[in-house]
DNA sequence: CATGAATGAGTCTTCATTCAT
DNA sequence: CATGAATGAAGACTCATTCAT
């Protein structure tokens, strides 16, 4: 019974002070999220954390849903900022060499905030607008299909949206159980590596 | 905040009558869990459309939790056994032929029962006990691992754990993003194909 | 809203079988009120306890209250057991000697089960015919009054109801009193002697 | 097994309103345990009474255990400063005439509010921090105590903690079982007459 | 008589949200 | 705009008791 409920922020604060405010709230949501996952994070108490009373929570968020959404997305553009630029930088440089370093962008952007990431990933529920969470996936495929327009005359594949959603989804899931259940993965030289090698070949064997 | 919450079931029923119980109840949930989502998902609910009484329900299971917990438990048997039996079946098929299979088993472990899947993945909280929703993919990882072993003088990659990690999560990852987001590749023979054509080129390449 | 509720044993065992049952069931009500206290001791952990089924507990006694009723009486009667004893044995001694051994004997009885007695005085809810607790003091009282009687000519005050009254009540609040508080004072020489002084005075003094 | 619960108030009111809620709370929950005992006076039938929301109740009491201490504690406070004022004031009469007073103190003190007062020592389990009901016996202990040194060289006792100890807790026994049992004595003289006398002696025979 | 499965009213408690001040 | 008191639906869970087998 997916309850539809307001997620967008209320306002947009125009005053530097409404702005502090904002900000007080979504770090604080961070930290209880992190300390005390979603579940036992109540509006409440994020507001205590924040400073804030109760009410002026809700003068700029509607729900409690909303909060977590715009946290959302302000973690998901960082993480995607982070392999958006990596992305441009290596453009022209050779398929092996660009690759590998949109794999160590992509580590890196799960680095962001790991901890904030896991309870995002793992705990908030995902109905109603919060599915936002997949929204990233959507973006970072987009940015891997446009790289792959670029060397589409070096890789095999000639099925774009396929190669990039299989390059999407790859590197998200192995980093992310990395991270989860091999954290010592990611500070693994072959770790990397082996990735690399896995969708190099993909893309280019003969 | 981990809350330590009682998981596995209360007591085993002596009687017919109440194997049945204990059916009906799991039937509910997972029926529930499917059209309503976890969250909302509340115990006096799974009695009602069970038909049982909330008393009875805490006769058996001592929290939600555990009823949920018990259905993953299920659920992930079933999958495994179907992986696992086709494994055995085709250890002797070259690497082409048995990784095509893997591959095959994999998406048909996940259409036993997609929509259930879908929610223990993506709206069970995985704190506590019901983290076995991650304890499918080590079984799997051990499983595949066992594999590579026996095909060791026909791959290159060395590290066996690291290829192996690779493997399942690949997979699972691939196969749950389409189920998700592309239902279309889940019947599509160049599904398939392509992500049967990244693990055998990682596995093998010269 | 005082419910009435059945308190009486449902039947007199006849069979050697039940009468053990009762027992059991009885012995494992008080193994649970001291080890539990009241309120989480439930009649299927009783049941349990005793070994013996839910219902078979029920075909014994109507209520949890019956069952904490009929231990009541069952301790109560010991204790007064013992007090009657004693104050017979010593009928014939001066009021002296006598009312030092009432000192005594109401100590003793007190340390049959101080366990027992300090659940079933302290958390018992004295409602309904719960308020059996209080029935033992009405006894003691009682057999205070008559050892006043015989000891009429040899004691101060008149009114032998109130004399009774104020023996009994005092002797049962020190004894439980220090008991509880000051346990000490129990096998304390002093506290027994200080005791019989202030009876003693009350009752002779010119 | 005593759960730890807790039972200090949650919130200290900072508005009018919130201390009129907090007293209708404390004052709902008095009638309520006068009217119908403590077992079945639930948060919710308080909450009715009080013409309170459930929300607000806990908002000022974490549980039903906090909200009788705090009752409790009032109660006692009352009763100890009636106690105590007189004391004061007679301080420097005769012992005769003091205890006389400390007497008729502890009979006024109890009949404050004599059904709560029954209710909050027959009822009330004394667990937890609801052993509180105690606490007033060891008050007023002190109380004597210290009154007792006062006349120290008028008395004969020269344990005075034992001393006080049996005045305090004769008293309280008698004047209760009287409330109880025989609420006649309480309007008699007769037996203020004789509880001094019995502690009279006592203290200064010969 | 014994068994134990089933019952469900009733308990405590939380928390997102509103609204008077 | 800020405050925080108030709300109450809803959830998890217990336990005395009944009754079919």
């Amino acid at each position: 019974m997916p309850r539809s409920i307001r997620t967008k922020p209320r306002k947009h604060p125009k005053q530097e002070r409404s702005r502090e405010t904002v900000e007080a709230i979504l770090t604080a949501t961070a930290h209880i999220l992190i300390k005390e996952g979603y579940d036992t994070a109540s509006t409440n108490k994020i507001a205590e954390r924040a400073g804030v009373s109760i009410g002026s929570l809700y003068q700029y968020f509607p729900s409690k849903e909303a909060i977590v959404a715009t946290l959302i997305e302000h973690h998901a553009q960082k993480m995607i900022s982070v392999i958006e630029a990596r992305l441009e930088l290596v453009s022209d440089a050779p398929l092996e060499i660009s690759l590998r370093e949109l794999v160590k962008a992509c580590v890196q952007a799960n680095a962001i905030n790991p901890n904030l990431h896991k309870v995002l990933i793992e705990q908030v529920p995902r109905v109603g607008q919060l599915e936002k969470v997949t929204e990233v996936e959507k973006q970072v495929t987009a940015l891997i299909r446009r790289y792959l327009e670029e060397k589409r005359d070096q890789i095999q594949p000639q099925n774009l949206d396929l190669a990039a959603f299989i390059l999407a989804h790859t590197l998200e899931a192995l980093i992310h159980a990395a991270a989860l259940g091999e954290p010592a993965f990611l500070v693994n030289e072959q770790f990397e590596q082996e990735v690399t090698t896995l969708l190099l070949r993909y893309l280019k064997c003969n």
